[in-house]
DNA sequence: ACCCAAAATGTAACCGGTTACAACGACACG
DNA sequence: CGTGTCGTTGTAACCGGTTACATTTTGGGT
């Protein structure tokens, strides 16, 4: 592999000319740059970055903290960050953390190890639970919720749900039962939280016997559907905080001979390909996840770069997309 | 940040010793190291990997290329493969490639700048359209197909596709229709091949309307399905060359008011998760995602360390898995 | 032809580790 | 007591770039 010294031998030059021909060809004068650059073309030169990071001390990396890689919502917001990444020049590193802390504290390391840059973390922050922000680690979280400790780039969850639960009760229904994602979960915090605002807004009583928890998987979607499905006093509709779980139940309810949306409604929230394509297709609620990956990846460069950073929380968009699991469609909202 | 030089004057000690008691402790008196040990743990001192690495001239980090992250099937293989590079020391850099040559080039070239050692490809490789593999780039296919040019790990499409089609004929179908993907796509071609065979084997005559041509995607299996369903001779099944496009055909022909597998059986590929939810739950071939990724990350290690490899192809054991898009379960079967 | 500023180029230190080699001390053995 | 061996430690070169600073070249003005 050929280095700096025998390009800059090759074209008679030292080597901080090559250097500048490379990095301010401006500062080179016109026939030295030809012959450098010549040089550099017949051997096929490229320069060591690893060299140039250590000297620069910066590694153009960053890791993304994702507890779950093979979940739809997660991949494509890491698209999005990566497309971001690949233009300012960035690598993305992958931290599939299993949703273990102990993971995630190793490839936190990477940035102590100057490995990385900084860090976008995917998980939304549990107090108690997920590790503090370390000041000397640049980091933002992607898709996160409210009161996040460290920069943050969301929708509004609860005003997500608020408004999903507000169409169900405008639709008459006045038990709605709620599949909601681990109980600690801020996901689920905040669509409880929308939850609960919509019913107190109507006038409708909470009945704690309506939520059941699963954990974002398509299973525990036919899991908290049989739980409905045995209930002596059903809902009549159901939102599910997340598409996987609202489509497992789909499929649950239909093996207990309950169809959808004619017997029960059914929401979901994140809108993953899949659900235009469930039977019926869900109405959900839309997330911008590849807008999400690119904000809070600009967000991570400007910490990086600067410092500092102005906007410390970015509420992006959502969209209210009625489809077919539930039967009236009114207007489409965003908010 | 505390620097080897630091801690080296902390102890009391010279810089080789402080390195040799992280690297080597075995080469260092019990009590200097304790000291050196003290010394590190009271400034908090981490090496800088970028130096280290630099040195070594190894990054000890990989790329994977992918054609699409939002994509079930590659986002398992993707985190057997972070799982293996994880316990290896390796850190895994994501190119998301948008099935774009040129991005994958881009890719490429790092590795050609030393910020990786080698790489994962998984998009088959095709041949005038893929870059020809590079001997001074390690580089290895997780879920290729026949005739890789550089070591790969993978299913018997072939054969996997011929066990499904011979099942389908067992079952007295005779018109199948076929959902490919691209038709220059390695995958299409084997899995093709293998439909090919079965047909030859029962002696079935080829018919070339009843293919169908799409791009692994849900909304192409609801076009492909609208083709048959506009047919005046249909098939009686499909053989879909993945799941994504299988799930599609069944809403399409649910709409055109086509039950399966009554009026239809249909088959996929790949076994994604939302297969066993589908309505019906699809019968399909599953591949071990997660042990090709695996696999392909330890025979890269292998490239990269020694520089050579014995084992050029792996052929990992796939799995014909009956649900309930086709009518009547025979034993399910290894190969 | 001479002078000087500006442009071009070169020299060498530096980033933070690793490691070959040298130096040193302790100890055993003849 | 001299000498060889071994274990421990230190010195300094090295990896391949970047860049501050020094030096040389260029060219315009007189």
């Amino acid at each position: 592999m050929s280095s700096i010294r025998e390009v800059a031998q090759a074209a008679g030059v030292s080597i901080a000319t090559v250097s500048r021909a490379l990095s301010a060809p401006e500062k080179v004068s016109k026939d030295t740059l030809a012959r450098v650059q010549a040089a550099i073309e017949k051997m096929d030169y490229r320069p060591n970055m690893m060299a140039r990071n250590f000297r620069a001390v910066r590694s153009y990396s960053i890791v993304v903290l994702v507890p779950n890689l093979a979940n739809l919502f997660f991949s494509t917001v890491i698209r999005g960050i990566q497309d971001a990444a690949q233009q300012a020049g960035y690598a993305v590193l992958l931290g599939d953390t299993h949703d273990s802390v102990k993971l995630e504290k190793e490839y936190i390391n990477l940035v102590r190890t100057r490995q990385s840059d900084g860090i976008i973390q995917l998980r939304p922050h549990t107090p108690g639970v997920s590790l503090e922000p370390d000041p000397n680690i640049p980091m933002v979280s992607a898709c996160g919720c409210e009161d996040t400790p460290y920069p943050s780039v969301r929708i509004d969850n609860v005003g997500a749900a608020r408004s999903v639960v507000e169409y169900l009760i405008s639709q008459g229904h006045k038990r709605i039962g709620v599949i909601a994602g681990k109980p600690n979960n801020p996901h689920t915090i905040d669509r409880y939280k929308g939850y609960q605002q919509a019913l107190e807004a109507e006038g409708i009583a909470f009945d704690k016997n309506l939520v059941v928890y699963g954990d974002f998987t398509l299973s525990s979607g036919v899991v908290a559907a049989n739980h409905f499905v045995r209930m002596k006093q059903r809902p009549t509709a159901i939102f599910s905080m997340n598409d996987e779980m609202a489509i497992g139940a789909i499929q649950g309810l239909k093996l207990a001979g309950i169809e959808v949306p004619k017997a029960m409604s059914i929401t979901g929230f994140d809108d993953i390909e899949f659900s235009k394509y469930a039977d019926p297709p869900l109405t959900t609620v839309g997330q911008p996840a590849e807008d999400l990956g690119k904000a809070a990846f600009n967000a991570l460069l400007q910490l990086i770069e600067n410092q500092e950073l102005h906007d410390t929380e970015i509420v992006l968009p959502h969209e209210f997309i009625v489809r077919k699991s539930t039967p009236i469609p009114p207007k489409s909202t965003r908010g």
